[in-house]
DNA sequence: AAGAGAGGCTAAGTCATATTTATGGTCCGC
DNA sequence: GCGGACCATAAATATGACTTAGCCTCTCTT
């Protein structure tokens, strides 16, 4: 025998393990969803390539030799032992389920709605990183992620969750002093807040092509939200997604300060990696997701079908 | 991810585990003698079929996941587990040696020997089966059967040790009352022991044709030695080997009845199944027993010189 | 008893799968 | 700054397992 130091090949030991389990080659073979043959086959090969005699052949019927029990019985606590091991692994995995997405998505949108998917799936626990960044996939760090764009990320499956919108927003007392915003020469009483290149895509919507000059913005924060934060509380009027702020609206907190809403055909994605399509969880949060951002753009399908869409 | 209630697919998990183990999977590669791009390949099956993160790749190096370590740690595990189960088995296996033969060689000459070869080989135990039936090999109850023939078994590979001979043998006292054996219709007063159809062989390699009548013969005892043993008692003239009983003859317990030897173009064999050809213990007990037989060969060059061969 | 069925073996051809080979990119160390 | 080490990817190859088909032996049934 070849007193080999290194283990015989696993297939031929699976087979083998599963044949002296149930005592028959073709029960086993049937277990492997495999023929009779091969697991003949298998021990076979096993036995020339340990020397050892495995089983005893008798014409009807195989039974174990010493050695071969012996063997079985490690193999099998072995083979339970990797797969338990699988099993935990993979229980643990689907019990965390890990997402990035964007700053203003993550704190406006999705957080308030996060305890409704807690309720249905209370098995899955999700963890939330924001980042404005859009973050890597499927290196091990999130499972899924939000972002915003065209979906045409490679690699990435995507679901089309609600289109990105732009409309000035501003607390209802402001409302009389944004009279005059489609006018980028008339100067106003309150400066405009968040990312002058969204207003620039606002006024190009409205037909204005220069937009305004630089010294009606207010102070430009690190993001979106903290810019309708500020909005609400009477500092300017912002240029956000009235359907990430639907509620603020809704509570009347914040009033269109302009009809005309504006898109650059992009929308918000569910994306995740084409390797994981049959992930448990992420299909779950996917299919908990796309029902939620369809009863939005529900709610927001005026808006939606009014848009003005412009190329970036 | 799959799932899956059946294991994953377990050179996959062997690629995986080295990998984990190595840290590397240019070194895993070099451990499994296969190339990087195979581990690559089956640590990314793994993933797959898992829905499991089990590496974070970097540009230059691999990063075990906190799944992928827990995994590792399993398979390692159950690895040596199994390595250790085979291992152990082929250790037991390889200590003890079981042999079938015939009763007469296994009685008058092996077992004499037999303490030379533990002598030599103290790890190796014997295990001696006598049966005047040839016993099959290769199911697991013997490792390798000296037996006597022509040395053509179908599926063993034969070892020839020296030639079956007959001549009659008796005790020095009845020397005397052996004169005129040569001739079967001369009447004796001493009966010849010994099988009927050796004594024939014998008188045919006499050039005497119907050899002697059935009156002639005392009872036959169930195996040869026996029936020497009753010629060293007195009890009559044994047809027998003279190089079996070499001792005895060496001894001046037996003397040979007439200078003639006969044989029958048989010899004694040691065999063993051809797939037991890397067997360690066999061929040590095979150059051992070749050895004693080239010896004990050497001793009887007269005998076989001068032996008349017939066909059976 | 005799026949059908179950279990296993063997042999040969097919097919799948792993592996190799080659190429490219990235980072680390000298 | 450059060469080497390491990993990824893709296509082609080749090994090896698997299936299929036919056969034998034994057992259970009728």
């Amino acid at each position: 025998m070849v007193r080999s130091d290194k283990l015989p090949p696993l297939p031929s030991i699976r087979a083998f393990e599963a044949a002296a389990r149930l005592e028959s080659f073709a029960r086993a073979a049937q277990e492997l969803g495999t023929t009779a043959a091969s697991v003949s086959y298998h021990v076979r090969q096993l036995e020339q390539q340990t020397g050892l005699h495995l089983f005893v052949r008798h014409p009807h019927k195989v039974v174990l030799t010493a050695a071969g029990a012996a063997i079985a019985r490690e193999a099998t606590a072995a083979f339970a032992a990797l797969h338990a091991s699988f099993v935990k692994a993979q229980d643990r995995d689907e019990a965390r389920l890990s997402l990035t997405t964007l700053p203003t998505f993550g704190t406006s949108w999705l957080t308030p709605r996060l305890g409704l998917f807690r309720a249905r799936h209370p098995d899955i626990a999700i963890e939330l990183e924001l980042s404005a960044e859009p973050q890597a996939l499927g290196d091990g760090r999130f499972d899924a992620a939000i972002r915003h764009g065209l979906g045409d990320w490679r690699g990435l499956r995507s679901v089309r969750l609600f289109p990105v919108l732009f409309m000035p927003l501003c607390a209802p007392a402001l409302k009389a002093a944004a009279a005059g915003l489609e006018d980028p020469g008339k100067a106003l009483d309150v400066p405009l807040l968040g990312r002058p290149d969204w207003w620039g895509l606002w006024y190009r919507a409205l037909g204005v092509a220069p937009g305004p000059p630089p010294d009606r913005f207010g102070t430009s924060l690190a993001a979106e939200h903290m810019d309708i934060a500020a909005a609400i509380a009477g500092h300017g009027i912002a240029i956000g997604s009235p359907i990430l702020f639907r509620d603020e609206i809704a509570a009347g907190r914040l009033v269109p300060a302009h009809d005309l809403v504006a898109g650059d055909g992009r929308a918000f994605w569910f994306v995740y990696p084409v390797a994981r399509l049959q992930s448990a969880k992420i299909a779950r949060f996917r299919d908990w997701l796309s029902e939620a951002a369809a009863a939005e753009l529900s709610h927001a399908r005026d808006l939606a079908g009014r848009a003005v869409i412009l190329d970036p």
